[in-house]
DNA sequence: TGTACATCAGTGAACGCGCGTTCACTGATGTAC
DNA sequence: TGTACATCAGTGAACGCGCGTTCACTGATGTAC
């Protein structure tokens, strides 16, 4: 069709973004490409001016999908940052909540590339995790080793409340509240 | 081919071992009824004898991991229950471990009776791990609300460490052996 | 600044392939007499 | 107990379909002079 290189360039963007959405929503292997295109507007064939493969876009997704929650504020405190993973909300929009609960299911099937991009996605959100509890140091003493067994916690909670969430709703809630009390009142922040 | 019921019940119980092996290591949308019946030493046709649909073995598949996991014996005490749970063993065991882990990255996106089997399976486990608790009862009193929290921080790090293992192995047995350990000094038993 | 041409993101038809499912057929099992 | 027949789990080819990918073509963009 002809179209500028910033043009050509935000069309990618487009097709990130659907494919990030439909990914989430659906699982990797649900969603085709045709799909894909015409929900971020396009055509099936111009997939290929953009990448080399399906495991090169879903690549691409994750390296924007952790670079997106690298960009994202902080919540605050910890036991704030907590509640907000822990809420209804958060629960109720895999589309744009954490990548990281998001695509904990399919991530141990992606490439190497997208996996890699995934594993450096838990690391730089545990450093934030560990600064945060180490800022706070109202009452124990917060380590790496509390901060990534508070990352697995929020992701463990959210996962099963998601997966029980449409079968079961006063279930799925019961867990994500025993989760955000359990771990509001361990880390002990009276603002929270 | 002329089989006896007893054969026929066996060789479909078999193709249901061959589909939660299979759909456990590689997700149920990429596991095709061709590949599963070879697995199961049968040819293609004869799947429709057994089930009517790919979505009523999922179920199948669904019910009977809930079921084993229900027989399976108890570890003893909590502490080392989650010791076990967070092993590296289990953890690379994908295809026979715990399925309220193995399947929670595609339990959302299964159909309702297959998820109903699956919250079924996880209010069946939050039972017992909350007995196991109760019945130790060495320090603080432990709830079903710490059973479930306890609950989510296993499967999550299980869930965390799976996705990391196969890219950076080191990180993932870092984040296997903080949870593990977190775990069971709050369990508080000197026994595990 | 204006003209001639190369670039390349777009279109949409087509490729081979494997998917879930259906079908006609088979023959030993299990039942009726 | 022996014979005749219905049942039904198995086979393997075939169905339509959507998958990921390739291709020839298009035309505005961007470059060279």
């Amino acid at each position: 069709m002809g179209v500028s290189r910033q043009q050509a360039a935000e069309n990618r963007n487009a097709i990130v973004a659907a494919a990030e959405r439909l990914f989430r929503l659906r699982g990797v292997d649900a969603v085709g490409l045709t799909e894909l295109m015409k929900e971020a507007g396009f055509t099936q064939g111009g997939f290929y001016n953009h990448f080399k493969s399906k495991d090169a876009l879903v690549a691409a997704v994750m390296e924007k999908a952790m670079q997106d929650r690298a960009d994202s504020p902080n919540a605050g405190s910890m036991a704030k940052q907590a509640a907000l993973y822990l809420s209804a909300a958060h629960r109720d929009n895999v589309e744009a909540g954490c990548p990281l609960s998001g695509f904990a299911g399919d991530a141990p099937r992606m490439t190497d590339a997208a996996r890699a991009s995934y594993a450096r996605g838990v690391a730089a959100y545990l450093d934030r995790l560990e600064s945060m509890i180490a800022t706070q140091g109202a009452t124990a003493k917060q380590t790496r080793r509390d901060a990534i067994a508070v990352f697995s916690q929020m992701v463990g909670t959210l996962v099963l409340s998601r997966a029980i969430a449409g079968v079961d709703p006063a279930f799925a809630d019961e867990i994500l509240t025993a989760g955000r009390r359990t771990l509001v009142d361990a880390l002990d922040d009276p603002a929270a």
